[in-house]
DNA sequence: TAAAATTAACTAACTATTTAGTTATTTTAA
DNA sequence: TTAAAATAACTAAATAGTTAGTTAATTTTA
């Protein structure tokens, strides 16, 4: 592939990338047009260009967003056949995705922030398929009679809500131990480590004894 | 007390009060002087008389917030002498709060969104404060030999996680439901129902054996 | 004790700035 | 040489914050 002056995929990509950066960074209010063409290198008048308005950057921001980790959590589950081994499966690989994508969380928990007001249905359906694979998982469970009938939404809030708010205050929890050693905020703890600790407390509780 | 036509302070009050709701509703930025003077029936000049700027305003919105939360669950843990009955007052006490109060969840995951960027000094203490309860009730709960050795910050974030979750959720589940029954978003579930399974399943994981 | 002076509470209208979105124009690759 | 890609410069609307002035309450003074 040739070096192009001009690239209008590569252009699109680049203004997409831009906004998820300034976006997470600081809210969909907080971004200017302005900011995202400094950023990107382009034009204002290219978001324009390539997307509708300045909402229709931010629902494809969302919208790449969701799609990724919608589809590794689907491809982590197929490496599992226990639902045991899929609730792992599914709290592991929504932690690495945080991690490694931590601008996701952040812009996750500012959507949700006003109730989902302006979540576009792209968005909103994206959630739901999350939830409802691990609802399967735990359905699965159930059948085969390794879980506890349980309340899915309740303990799928326990994994996402845990994680993102883990991810979203790490700065946050590095800066309150630096002020005061008493407190341990977990600051240093690996997230793997989190991931399979948080696996731990709800597998106990789903436990039939 | 007779009834006068200027009350500084309840003009005060009246402003803080409007400004709780709206920016609970939508927001920082979304939330124009204007609104707040029209909604408090005062003039817009009244809130950099009263508070220095917007952000002074937002500011004595949110520590207000986190000062009675704080104080509520304070006071809910003298009722009870086992770390396990704090525990369960802890988890219920803030739940209770979250559904009186549900613009608090909304506020506090927007405030967190940001990793806490603008969170004044005041809120962080608040946060921490708050955490530091919980963790003195596991710590109990160890000497006591009833709780396993756990993460505090986890724990934590799974009680606080979800709950804000749960709450400033509740509009999207509703109508998720709506739009198909067949995915069980716990729309219709009570708090203190939710509340109690949350306890229930992180004592049985915290129990030691 | 009642008018005058002073201060506190409050308002209407304005300004300065920001920013989403547009338009007219130029550049460049095919 | 033409259509797509890109830009510079603009407009219109919104809004945070200011200012100059008004009204109500309190204090002082004659």
């Amino acid at each position: 592939m040739a070096k192009q002056k001009r690239d209008a995929e590569a252009t699109k990509a680049k203004i997409l990338s831009s906004a998820v950066t300034l976006f997470s960074k600081n809210g969909f209010d907080a971004t200017t047009g302005d900011d995202i063409a400094k950023e990107s290198g382009f034009n204002k008048a290219l978001i324009y260009y390539y997307f509708k308005n300045k909402a229709g950057l931010y629902e494809a921001v969302m919208s790449g967003l969701f799609d990724s980790i919608y589809k590794e959590v689907v491809e982590s589950k197929k490496c599992c056949d226990s639902a045991t081994a899929e609730l792992r499966a599914f709290i592991e690989t929504y932690a690495a995705y945080a991690q490694k994508h931590p601008y996701f969380p952040a812009l996750l928990l500012r959507e949700l922030s006003d109730s989902g007001a302006h979540l576009p249905e792209m968005m909103f359906a994206s959630m739901r398929r999350l939830f409802v694979l691990l609802s399967e998982i735990l359905h699965k469970g159930e059948e085969e009679g390794v879980f506890k009938k349980s309340i899915p939404m309740v303990l799928h809030f326990m994994i996402v809500g845990t994680l993102n708010l883990l991810v979203t205050t790490q700065p946050l929890r590095v800066k309150a131990v630096k002020e005061d050693a008493q407190v341990d905020t977990c600051s240093e703890c690996p997230m793997d480590e989190i991931a399979e600790y948080i696996f731990i407390t709800i597998k106990t509780a789903l436990e039939v004894k």
